[in-house]
DNA sequence: TCAATAGTTTAGAATTATTATAATGTAGTT
DNA sequence: AACTACATTATAATAATTCTAAACTATTGA
């Protein structure tokens, strides 16, 4: 979805219906200059305060999965505990600051071209993706 | 820890007293030829098959932490709805196979080493992995 | 040997993330 | 406007994990 676009034909074009919460929520997501990453919680806050009023935790749990089975959305698996979705749809690498919780994508340039010389008999490989954990650098530790 | 060495002495070394329960944990992890990958829940029935009685599921997941953050199980992340851990506690890759939900270790001689180029001021990196999704390749899909 | 102590196990309750339910509301169509 | 299909909501249910506090046990050292 590029930015600036009426997500009201947006949605339709996908088979959404345009209720106010998702276009709402579309706002939210992609009316922005960068790709971002989110937790559900964040975005239910991020789409409250958009819309002076509470949207439902269900509603949103239920249209992000629309957008993602839609391929709007990417779910990203870096800590067991909660769930991370990326507006960032195409394949790409992340840096995860485990001081933060913050995710960062790497660019291109940043790492060479991963080549798999396995492979497993009856299985087509979908997705290769690296993370890259950092924490705070304190050289004054033992 | 190598494998048919005695827990008893192996726990005491890392400061875990060796009751029933670690030790009998400690056989199923580690006296095997080769490293695995379980949840918690496969371990419960293992433990408990092993021992013939139930252990606590508080009493599998405190262990499995404390095995943890001695070094001797490692946290893999790749669905955020479970926990999955490695007995291979070394910086490795892996296969995840998308439709039986199983991890695959990748050999090194599997994939080129990865040189990340991007340095982020003031954080070091701890960890590069790659995850390699797969899953069955029918040809006969539209 | 055995009591004191510190650490461990346990059942069950609590917490958190997520999904299901079912009643109510709304967008799209005629 | 009326009909219908789909969406939203509050709330309940589920599932993974962690917490609690009482009972238990390994270790120590008198
Ligand atoms: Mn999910
Ligand atoms: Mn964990
Ligand atoms: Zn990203
Ligand atoms: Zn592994």
């Amino acid at each position: 979805m590029p930015k600036n676009c009426n997500f009201i034909e947006k949605l339709r074009e996908v088979g959404l219906r345009p209720t106010k919460q998702r276009v709402n929520m579309c706002e939210v997501l992609f009316n922005r200059e960068k790709t971002f990453h989110f937790t559900i919680n964040d975005l239910v806050k991020m789409i409250s305060e958009k819309m002076n009023e509470k949207i439902s935790l269900a509603t949103v749990y239920n249209t992000v999965h629309a957008l993602e089975k839609k391929g709007y959305l990417k779910e990203i698996s870096i800590d067991s505990h909660k769930s991370y979705f990326d507006t960032n749809t195409l394949a790409h690498h992340h840096f995860f600051d485990e001081d933060t919780h913050e995710l960062i994508d790497l660019n291109e340039s940043d790492i060479d071209k991963i080549n798999i010389r396995k492979n497993i008999t009856g299985k087509k490989i979908n997705s290769v993706e690296v993370l890259v954990r950092v924490a705070s650098d304190n050289q004054n530790q033992k």
